[in-house]
This record gives structure tokens, sequence and C-alpha cells, in this order.
DNA sequence: TCTTTGTTTCCTGTTT
DNA sequence: TAAACAGGAAACAAAG
């Protein structure tokens, strides 16, 4: 069977999921399975949505045949592993079968380039909803929040972002973001890798891999970059700077100052494309509770940000796109960058939110309207 | 419904 | 030379 029909036959079960809503366990596959040679499967015949991993939304120990298929087929993909040399064989357990290999029952099995890949990405979903079964809905919320970040930026390392793994649950602390976001459970060692990765990624690299989430398996390194400075920020592939990139050489026409307005389309698209949003946002939203709830859990921050002198609330980005498509996954903007974020920050200045540091680039200091990161108002 | 606020987007120019 | 900074201008959307 070719690739195009076993793509079509996750693509029907995509489909049948999102129609029928849910189910924990879907259908038994189809009774001759495709040969695993043709396991390499194009995404392109999945628009966005029916691309989404919709196995996520289920315990790995409810996923059927088809949903493992499903699954070792995206990772191999992420990382363009070429699975024409796997057996069909290994591939035609069901969940609960998977739930039961070792990190070295996987290897075994799928090699050493793409077995620890499976491993961590199984790990990670088990440890999703052992998390989920022993927390409540606000971290799920934050856990979404997170899933989806890191599932726009389409770099496979960062769909292996930890949530709340050997991590107690942190109370609440007296801070009322009244809001969708805590940063209480969350490790982000795979921000880290994004920007290792993207150190490693030429341009052209990076364009072609933005379409297929591709990664050539060398691309895959060690997050440990060491490196507290900013320095090459990884381009991600959601922002705009590519398409601005192009827009520029295409064409050198002069535009209007300020921001464009939406077109109709745009409009339209934006009400559907978020039907939850509430009409009301919540407090505690603005960017400079969202920097300083960043930088007052650095437990948690994992080399986004950190203080300079904590005294006196100089703090420096070292991960800025990183930090910023944060923010605008926050905003459901996919567009942000540290670009557009600084812009914001620097409004802060006149509003003595921020005070300026001069001479240190990616350096902010807290200023005296702001709140909520002295080290006596947080009793520490 | 109007106004205000807090961004967001894009730009040009400057500094590092 | 590129990245970051600075700030003007205009648009957008939530909140009041």
């Amino acid at each position: 069977m070719s690739s195009l029909c076993l793509s079509s036959v996750l693509t029907h079960a995509n489909l049948t999921m999102y129609q029928n809503g849910a189910p924990d366990v879907l259908p038994p596959p189809p009774a001759s399975l495709p040969s695993i040679n043709s396991l390499h499967i194009s995404n392109m015949s999945y628009t966005p949505s029916a691309n989404a991993q919709w196995y996520r939304d289920v315990n790995p120990h409810c996923w059927t045949a088809d949903n493992v298929l499903k699954w070792i087929s995206d990772n191999a993909d992420s990382i363009s592993f070429d699975a024409s040399t796997l057996s069909l064989d290994y591939c035609a357990m069901d969940g609960p079968a998977l739930c039961q290999m070792s990190r070295d029952d996987i290897t075994g099995v799928f090699g050493p380039q793409l077995g620890p890949n499976l491993h961590h990405s199984l790990q990670e979903h088990k440890a999703k909803y052992e998390l989920q079964s022993l927390s409540g809905p606000e971290l799920n919320e934050t856990c979404r929040l997170l899933d989806n970040f890191l599932d726009n930026l389409k770099f496979p390392l960062l769909s292996s972002i930890v949530i709340g793994q050997a991590e107690e649950v942190i109370p609440k602390r007296e801070l009322d973001y009244g809001d969708d976001y805590e940063l209480n459970s969350l490790t982000m060692d795979t921000l880290a890798d994004a920007e290792y990765l993207s150190d490693n990624l030429s341009d052209s690299e990076y364009s072609s891999s933005s379409g297929s989430g591709m990664f050539s398996s060398s691309s895959l390194g060690s997050p440990e970059s060491g490196s507290c400075e900013s320095d090459p920020e990884f381009p991600y592939p959601l922002t705009s700077k590519v398409h601005i990139k192009s827009e520029k050489v295409e064409s050198r026409l002069k535009r209007p100052r300020g921001r464009p307005p939406k077109t109709s389309r745009e409009f339209s698209s934006t009400i559907y494309d978020s039907p939850k949003k509430s009409k009301h946002a919540p407090r505690g939203t603005h960017l400079w509770e969202f920097i300083r709830d960043i930088l007052i859990h650095p437990e948690k921050n994992q080399g986004l940000m950190k203080w300079e002198d904590r005294r006196e609330g100089v703090f420096k980005f070292l991960k800025s796109e990183a930090v910023a498509q944060m923010w605008g996954q926050k905003k459901k903007n996919s567009s942000m960058t540290y670009e557009k974020l600084s812009r914001a920050m620097r409004y802060y200045y006149k509003r003595e939110i921020l005070e300026r540091v001069d001479g240190r680039r990616l350096v902010y200091k807290f200023g005296k309207n702001s709140s909520g990161w002295k080290v006596e108002e947080l009793g520490m």
C-alpha cells in the first residue's frame, strides 16, 4: 500500500474522531494494515487542524494499534527517519503493550535513532495523563497552553517538554493572576533545545523544515548549551520574520506606516479560529506581569530570562525569541517576535513600569510602578 | 456607544 | 553587517 493510502486511513481516523468528539478508544484498525515500508508518511494531506496529534488527547494506555502506528509515523517524520527499515510487526502493537516496553526495549525494536525519540515521546504522553489525574483544571489549562505553544513551533524536541514532571505542585502564590497561565509546574529545557537546534540549522534547513516539521537526526543535539548569553536566537517557523524577509525581497513597495488594518478575511478567521475567546480578558495579563512571572520562578524558567540584579529588579532576556513566542502563544498570536515585544516593553518606560538600562542589550529593569517581583513582596 | 488603555504592527534611524 | 534599541504612527481589541 502506498504512503498515500496509509495517510488517507489516518486522515479518515482523524476526521472521524473530530466529527464525533474524541473517544478514548478508536475503532480497531482495518484488517489489512499497510506495510511498514510505507510508514514514511507525507503530512501533505493534512490540514493544520487535521494534522493535530489527536492521540495526545488519549491516554497512551488506551491507544489502539492505529494510534500507535500514527504516533510512530509522526515521530519518524519529525526526525526525517526512514521508516522503511522497520518491520510492521513491531508497529502493530496497541497502547497497553507499548506502555509495557522499557527504553531499552523500544530502542532495541526501533533502533538507536528512532527508539530514544519514541521512548521520550511516550514518557511525555504518559506523564501528561498521570499529571492530569493528579491536578486540577488550572494545570490542565497550562498544559494545553504549553502544548499548543510547542505544537505550533513544530520542533520535534520541543514536543518533549515536561510539564510538572518531578515537580511538586506549588500552591498558587498570593499574586492574583486571574489568568490562564501559571509557571509553577513548567520546565522548559526544550526551549533551550530549540535554541540549540536553531544554532545548527541553516536558513534553508529552517525554511524547508518549517513546512513539514522534519529535521535531520543530526540536527538533534544536546540541549546543554550552557551559555547564558542570548546570542543567536532561533528562528521559529511560525514567526513572520521569514515572511517579512521574502516580502522585502519580492517587492520594495513602501508600506504605509502603522499597523495594517485587518482584512475582512482576517477578521472572520479570527472569530472562527478562537471561539472560546472571552469578551473580557482577565486582569493580570499584562506583558510586564508575564515577564515578572517568568522571572520569579527561576527554577522553572530554565534559561529564558535571568536576574542581573535581583534587588534592583534588573533582568536580562536570555532567549528573547522564545519568550516572545510564549507571549504570543498566551495572546494567541503566532507572529509575535522579540522585536514587537520589545516595542511594548519600551512603552513601559514612560509609565515607569520599566526603567531604561543604557548600553546593555536585552537588559531591562523594573520601575517603581511595577510590583510583585521584589524579594520582600514575595516573602522570600 | 464612546473613550481609554495596552498592546501590536510596521517603519526609519541609531547604536552596539 | 546584523542584531538590538529607540520611538513615531496607526491599528486593534478589551475594558471602563
